[in-house]
RNA sequence: GGAGGUGUCGCCUAGUGGCCUAUGGCGCACGCUUGGAAAGCGUGUUGGGUGCAAGCCCUCGGGGGUUCGAAUCCCCCCACCUCCGCCA
């Protein structure tokens, strides 16, 4: 049962959430609806239970025709509870359906609005005169392709279109990223995770990512789970059904997995190179914190994902997502984009959620209140490196003759190559 | 994949159809005792919902069922253990 608490206490709130969502208001009052129903059969059932467990201790203390007597009674108060229960169920369903499709309230001072709504927080990082030095910027699949480190025909030929091989620097370059990720949260305090994958309905729910974008996950139907997109899936459902102690500060986790997304409704966008894919790999920050220190944890991340950028040498700006770009999760997020010449404009290389209660809400994660209650915790993911950022960093570090330089910070992971220079196929 | 076993309140554990409103121990918290501590003694200790409160309801891995009544009987699922098979 989703925790409702935050709703009824304070309905308005909701309201103008959505409204900055530019979402259903009336959604709030179908849930209230809902969430009043179902407290009226609740007691209705409680009701009928309490006769019933009464007359149950008279029969037991009862014998012979006076036993049999009052079983004749309790039979009438069986069928009475029965019916009690099924309008219960029937209530808790319609309950359950109407809160599933209610986004996370969006934070104060998030701006409202669709994707074009978003407010810009900062700029980092020189973009460079391509004209002035003299030649035109390759994009990241021709680079990738002449340099011999990213194989999309054969991607095609094996698994389909959004499928591609890393080669040789290709490879290599990856896991430099994704270790030099995985190394800088370590030393940040963050513990490094393998995760699982493949997860259950209720984790994947619990997260969010079954509501209005359920079409772009891949689910196995033989086995009844769901590939994730992120391993903030695996790190939200790591502490599920637990009470944590955060006296000791945050819990903060650094994710390490492959991520599958189906692309269901971007055909024709980012058709060329590995922008876009149906698998890739990232790392992932998970902080688990109380949520007056949500707001701070928030802009940590956002800290460390700029530690990312620099090292990867990306010239990048961060916006504050606008209210109806925000994920269902979500209540506030910072993307870190970086520029890509080829496309002449800001891509998205990292993002970062604060999810408030949403999600620990869903996956009854809680700690001990003052008063020795369980109170939810808040959540909060941010992105550290993903397969993407190849793209950027061949575009952003090519030179003139065709070769790209390699971010002084990496060359250590790639066996101190400075340059990436062109392979001869033909040879 | 096949066969068998196990799952009870933080941990261990009692409980095989009805005062189970779940036993006992460990641990933990508070108090008494003490110069201080240990030991000892006493009290409390699953979690949640609702209520000012008393209380009431739910909760014995999860979900269904049988029954007037289920921790207990039946079915399905999940996890773990043992053995067999298969496999990177």
């Amino acid at each position: 049962m989703i925790d409702l608490k935050f709703l009824r206490q304070d309905p308005q709130a909701v309201r103008d959430s959505q409204h900055a969502r530019g979402a259903e208001p009336d959604l709030v009052d179908a849930v209230l609806a809902a969430d009043a129903a179902r407290r009226q059969a609740l007691v209705a059932f409680e009701a009928a239970r309490a006769e019933q467990k009464a007359i149950g201790k008279l029969v037991a203390r009862a014998a012979g025709a006076d036993q049999r007597a009052l079983v004749g009674q309790a039979k009438g108060l069986a069928a009475e509870v029965k019916a009690a229960a099924g309008q219960l169920a029937i209530a808790e369903a319609d309950l359950e359906r109407a809160a599933e499709t209610l986004p996370n309230l969006v934070e104060p001072g998030v701006p409202p609005g669709g994707a074009e709504n978003y407010a810009l927080i900062s700029q980092s990082g020189r973009l460079r005169d391509f004209a002035a030095e003299g030649f035109e910027p390759a994009s990241h699949d021709e680079l990738g392709e002449r340099l011999g480190l990213i194989d999309t025909a054969r991607g095609a030929k094996v698994s389909g279109a959004r499928f591609y091989y890393l080669t040789g620097i290709g490879a290599r370059l990856e896991l430099a990223l994704l270790g030099q990720a995985m190394d800088l949260a370590a030393e940040l305090g963050f513990t490094p995770m393998i995760t699982p994958t493949l997860v259950r309905p209720e984790v994947m729910r619990g997260t969010g990512f079954l509501g209005e974008h359920s079409d772009e996950v891949y689910y196995l139907p033989a086995d009844d789970l769901y590939l994730t997109g992120t391993s903030e899936v695996a790190l939200a459902g790591y502490h599920k059904d637990e009470i944590l102690d955060l006296s000791g500060g945050p819990l903060r986790y650094a994710g390490w997995s492959a991520c599958y997304r189906r692309e269901a409704g971007s055909y024709g966008k980012d058709t060329k190179g590995i922008f876009r894919v149906h698998q890739f790999h990232k790392v992932e920050l998970f902080s688990y914190v109380d949520p007056s220190a949500a707001a701070a944890e928030h802009h940590r991340l956002l800290g460390f994902e700029e530690m990312m950028l620099a090292v990867a040498g990306l010239p990048y700006r961060v916006i504050d997502v606008a209210a109806g770009d925000l994920g269902t999760s979500a209540a506030r997020k910072f993307d870190c984009e970086a520029w890509i010449p080829s496309q002449g404009r800001y891509r998205e290389m990292t993002s970062t959620s604060n999810c408030t209660t949403f999600q620990a809400r869903r996956l009854n994660i809680r700690q001990r209140g003052p008063d020795g209650s369980a109170q939810p915790v808040a959540t909060l993911n941010g992105t550290f490196a993903t397969t993407r950022w190849i793209a950027a960093i061949l575009e952003n570090h090519q030179q003139a003759d065709g070769s790209v330089l390699v971010p002084p910070k990496l060359r250590p992971r790639l066996g101190g190559l400075e340059v990436i220079e062109p392979v001869n196929h033909a040879a």
